[in-house]
RNA sequence: UGCCUGAUAGUAUAAUGGUAGUACGACGGUUUUUGGUACCGUUUGUCUAGGUUCGAAUCCUGGUCGGGCAACCA
């Protein structure tokens, strides 16, 4: 195993640690994720690193579903995490819920109470924000801060048996108002919220906030590395702060900055604005930077997984480019996806000296990459074929390689052909082209001696099958929409999506399916949508071939 | 005005007091029945001013710039 990367600095941690002989050599790392939203690339950023810890010093990693707050959470997003983290290619150890610990929780509270660390603050939302001061003004105590250890914990047990209406009261804990860490101005512990939540259902009425729920179900757990991103940097305090006074296992965080990619969004809040104003067609819309909108574009796991391994991770801020994305998928399909002939643009290519009514068959590999071509499929070919519009200029530019009147070309694993005449309607575009063929030039035994400098693709028009193709461009046209003046809706592409109704394939590609993604050669890779029927198939575009050839 | 963070080619990431390297991109070339792939080459960098040191991206001091912090969100 040559494993050439460099550690990064969470690894330089945990390697340190296991040097150390910290927690007997244990490794247990967590994805924590709410389940009020999709998953999207950024979380795949952590999931890679929180699994790919465990699997590189013989660790594991759980799932836990912080859902603190059932008014934003359902069962529809924890079935939906749990299938992107298993398709990205992890297995965690445990599925777990900090809801599973709320009886703990609970207890955990009572024990600060009675240590003279908590109390029950009757103060208004806005009473409370006012009296945590500001950044740069020290916040004030109020009378309830006072309140006797007796009092608290009636008043407490009275929160929980929902004696109260939601926020009349809540629970704080006592650390220090004049903090130059906001986080530790008496931060709130519980607050009330008469809700049904999504797996404990009616039974309580109090729930957690993060701070009190997120380190705690760490230290349950005896999770030994919590990885977090930095903006959970100034919580670190308090997240040591509750598991010091609790006595409770010494879980340590760590935190790491998230993942940016240009020409999208990444916050689950517009996402879901995206969705629910029908910007998109949905979570896993091919143009969303969702795990099931990639999965849909065409994206393997694997692409995904390196490109989590090549963006690195450190603690500056960062903005990828979506190229490296792209790299990565091509990369992984250029050596796995098979390639079939389509023509998106298609114009009529008559072959004038073809015998009318023949059909040849014709083979071609189904990837070159692979050794002995991972087998071939077979095509016909005929006197009508479709070819590019492109592929055709009437008076070619001096480094055009492909077909033009007096030029040739040779048709994929056909024959080499030149361009003599066009036909074209009353607006002057061109409807048909007409060509000559060189018999001798037949593809596997080639006795013309002619060398041409280009190839394109082509299908039969008798047997091509028509099918609709759907292109995809960045969602925004800027970099960074969220950084942008005003609404970043305003800087959607409206061109991202692009359809083609009629495109011409060759027939084997009716035995396409669904996450099996193909290259169309010279155009790209393209995978079935999970919309297709028999009677109407929908390819998505997952990205261009790269193109080195600059019009000049 | 405060506190917490961070700053290395266009982008991202290494170098842990001792030759500033790698990847993506861009540009050029070779090969090619995909203007793809593969291979080769070129290109561009330590935020700034001082200091310590034989030697500083790294340590110290000051500054500049970016990000975060005042949800009964996570």
């Amino acid at each position: 195993m040559s494993e050439e990367r460099s550690l990064n600095f969470i690894e330089e941690i945990v390697e340190g640690d296991i040097a150390a002989g910290k927690n007997g050599g244990r490794v247990l790392t967590r994805f924590p994720p709410e389940p009020n939203g999709y998953l999207h690339i950024g979380h795949a950023k952590a999931i890679c690193l929180n699994f790919g810890l465990a699997q590189k010093y013989n660790g594991k990693t759980n799932l836990r579903f912080d859902d603190t707050n059932p008014v934003k959470e359902d069962v529809e997003y924890v079935d939906s995490i749990k299938e992107d983290v298993k398709w990205l290619g992890f297995e965690w150890a445990n599925e777990l819920y900090a809801s599973d610990y709320f009886d703990k929780l609970y207890d955990l509270a009572v024990e600060l109470i009675k240590q003279g660390l908590a109390y029950v603050d009757d103060s208004s939302a806005e009473e409370i924000a006012i009296q945590k001061g500001t950044p740069t003004e020290p916040g004030v105590a109020n009378q309830y801060r006072n309140r006797s250890v007796e009092e608290n914990l009636q008043l407490f047990a009275e929160m929980k048996d929902g004696k109260y209406p939601d926020g009349a009261k809540v629970l704080r804990a006592k650390v220090d108002m004049a903090s130059t860490n906001m986080h530790l101005r008496d931060p709130l512990m519980y607050r009330i919220k008469h809700t049904h939540h999504h797996r404990t259902g009616d039974t309580w009425c109090i729930y957690p906030m993060y701070d009190f729920a997120h380190g705690q179900s760490d230290a349950i757990e005896e999770i030994t590395h919590s990885i977090c991103t930095v903006e959970f940097i100034p919580h670190r305090p308090l997240y040591d702060w509750f598991i010091e006074q609790l006595a409770l296992f010494p879980s340590k965080q760590y935190e790491f900055a998230r993942l940016n990619l240009n020409y999208t969004v990444m916050s689950k809040r517009k996402l879901l604005q995206l969705v629910e104003e029908g910007h998109v067609d949905g979570w896993d819309d091919p143009r969303m930077p969702t795990i099931s909108g990639l999965r849909r574009r065409g994206y393997t796991p694997a692409s995904i997984r390196e490109f989590c391994e090549r963006i690195g991770v450190a603690k500056r801020e960062n903005m990828i480019d979506v190229g490296l994305l792209e790299f990565c998928i091509r990369e992984d399909l250029n050596k796995t996806a098979w390639r079939r002939m389509a023509v998106l643009d298609p114009v009529k290519l008559v072959i004038d000296n073809y015998p009318e009514g023949k059909t040849e068959i014709f083979h071609g590999e189904n990837n070159p990459e692979v050794e002995g071509g991972d087998g071939s499929r077979e095509f016909p070919f005929g006197r009508e074929l479709w070819i590019e519009r492109d592929d055709f200029m009437e008076e070619p530019t001096k480094k055009y390689f492909r077909l033009g009147i007096g030029l040739m070309v040779r048709l994929k694993s056909a024959y080499i052909i030149k361009g003599e005449s066009v036909v074209k309607d009353a607006d002057g575009n061109i409807t048909e082209i007409h060509c000559s063929y060189i018999p001798e030039s037949q593809s596997g035994n080639d006795t013309s001696g002619i060398n041409v400098k280009g190839t394109i693709h082509w299908v039969s028009a008798d047997h091509a099958k028509s099918v609709e193709v759907r292109l995809y461009d960045r969602l925004f046209q800027v970099e960074d929409p969220g950084n942008e003046d005003g609404d970043f809706k305003d800087y959607i592409n409206p061109n991202s999506l692009h359809v083609l109704p009629t495109v011409y394939v060759e027939p084997d590609l009716i035995n396409a399916k669904v996450g099996t993604p193909v290259q169309f050669m010279r155009k790209g890779y393209f995978t079935l949508d999970k919309n297709s029927t028999p009677d109407k198939l929908v390819f998505n575009r997952t990205v261009t071939l790269k193109d080195g050839w600059v019009k000049k």
